[in-house]
Order: structure tokens, then C-alpha cells, then sequence
DNA sequence: AAGAGGATCATCT
DNA sequence: GATGATCCTCTTT
């Protein structure tokens, strides 16, 4: 199983990598929430909400090569959020790891993440995530599936997912986007854009 | 339990 | 000059 499974569209490819279990540095953990993000507007995948919509250039690059390559981004100056590539070669489309459930080097993940963070909060949040992994902008493009990268993932057989609306974005508000594991402490937690327009209102 | 606000800076207009 | 694919803290029910 490998790269091939995450060569379709990013809402295939983020139902695929809900189960996975990704490592970095030191932990393992399963990934329990996720978010599909698309591309620009005359690719197969429009998404107004995507760091790609307005096209290559700049941080978005990865987006656009080949599928199982590590997307990072700083957020809001401080954080790093992580994303899966997926689609094929030239077609922009990622999947933002949201949440993980730690299984391997809690203890670690807890040294990166503070001593007052319970275990269920370790990797909630896509920039909790990264920080308890260890992950940072440094690590934008390394191949996922090769066995000398620093932050690997190994997917598993599909899981029965929810979904709902995606977290925090302004345009494409109400377009349900969002997968997560049911019964899952780590899943964060969901906020409306204040920016984005009334629910119902367009997409 | 839920909502409001501020920190902070790379990227884009 | 404005805008966030966030997170933490403080205030209000």
C-alpha cells in the first residue's frame, strides 16, 4: 500500500489516510481527523478554500506534484500544519492532518508539547499535531513512503469515517470536507470562520 | 459549556 | 496594508 492509494481526488485520498499511522521523530500516531483541500478553478477539483485555488507559486508548490509528499505551512506566524499530497503530478490537491491519536513515544510527544497536556490533547490540532511529531517547515517536500525520511506513513484498510464542514475556513464554508474517526477523544473541536457568510448562504 | 479576543508573521494584494 | 486551513486564555452564561 502506498502512494497509489492517494493518487485520486482529495476526498478519496483523505478517507484512505483516516486510520494511518504516521511517524516522526520519535512517535507514532493514528490519524483520527482530516480535512480535503482541491485546486484552482479549471482543475478537477475547485476549491476556493485551498492554498492552490489561485494557482502555482510561492509556499504551495508541493500541492502540486505528485501525491504522497509532505505539504507544511507556518499558520498565523507560528504554527506548522502538515498535509498529505494526493491527486497526480501538475493537479493540485492535499489532505491538512487535523488530529492523531498517539500510540508510540508518548512521553516524547509530551517533552515537545508541555507537561500540563493530557494524552488525548497531545496531537489535537493541526499545529498541535506537528508540534508533538516533531515536524517543521523544514520538512516541506520529503517523500512520506521513503524509508530514510525523517516523518513516514503507513496507511491501512479504509475505516467508516463522519463527515462534517471544514474548521475555521472563510470561502466554501459549508462544503463538508472534514472526515473523522466516530468516538475519537483527539478530534478537535469545530469553529465557523467569523469571516465566512451565513451557513446556507453559497459555496 | 460556550463565545470573544489577542498573539504574531509569512504570504499575497 | 490585510489576511489567515491556529491556539490559548479570559469572560460570560
Amino acid at each position: 500500500m502506498g502512494t497509489e492509494l492517494l493518487a485520486g481526488a482529495p476526498l478519496v485520498a483523505a478517507r484512505r489516510l483516516l486510520g494511518a499511522e504516521l511517524t516522526g521523530r520519535g512517535v507514532s500516531a493514528v490519524i483520527v481527523e482530516v480535512e480535503a483541500y482541491g485546486g484552482p478553478p479549471d482543475g478537477p477539483w475547485p476549491d476556493a478554500a485551498s492554498h492552490s485555488f489561485r494557482g502555482a507559486g510561492g509556499r504551495n508548490l508541493v500541492m502540486f506534484g505528485p501525491p504522497g509528499y509532505l505539504y507544511t505551512y507556518r499558520s498565523h506566524g507560528i504554527h506548522v500544519c502538515a498535509n498529505v499530497v494526493c491527486g497526480h503530478d501538475g493537479v493540485a490537491g492535499a489532505v491538512l492532518l487535523r488530529a492523531a491519536s498517539v500510540c508510540v513515544g508518548a512521553e516524547v510527544a509530551g517533552a515537545r508539547r508541555g507537561p500540563a497536556i493530557r494524552p488525548a490533547a497531545l496531537a489535537r490540532g493541526p499545529g498541535n499535531l506537528c508540534s508533538a511529531l516533531g515536524i517543521t517547515m523544514e520538512d516541506n517536500g520529503i517523500d512520506l513512503f521513503d524509508a530514510d525520511s525523517p516523518v513516514r506513513l503507513t496507511l491501512g484498510d479504509p475505516l467508516p469515517a463522519v463527515d462534517g464542514p471544514r474548521v475555521g475556513v472563510s470561502k466554501a464554508a459549508d462544503r463538508r470536507w472534514r472526515l473523522w474517526l466516530a468516538d475519537r477523544a483527539e478530534v478537535s473541536a469545530y469553529r465557523r470562520s467569523p469571516r465566512a457568510p451565513a451557513p446556507g448562504a453559497s459555496d
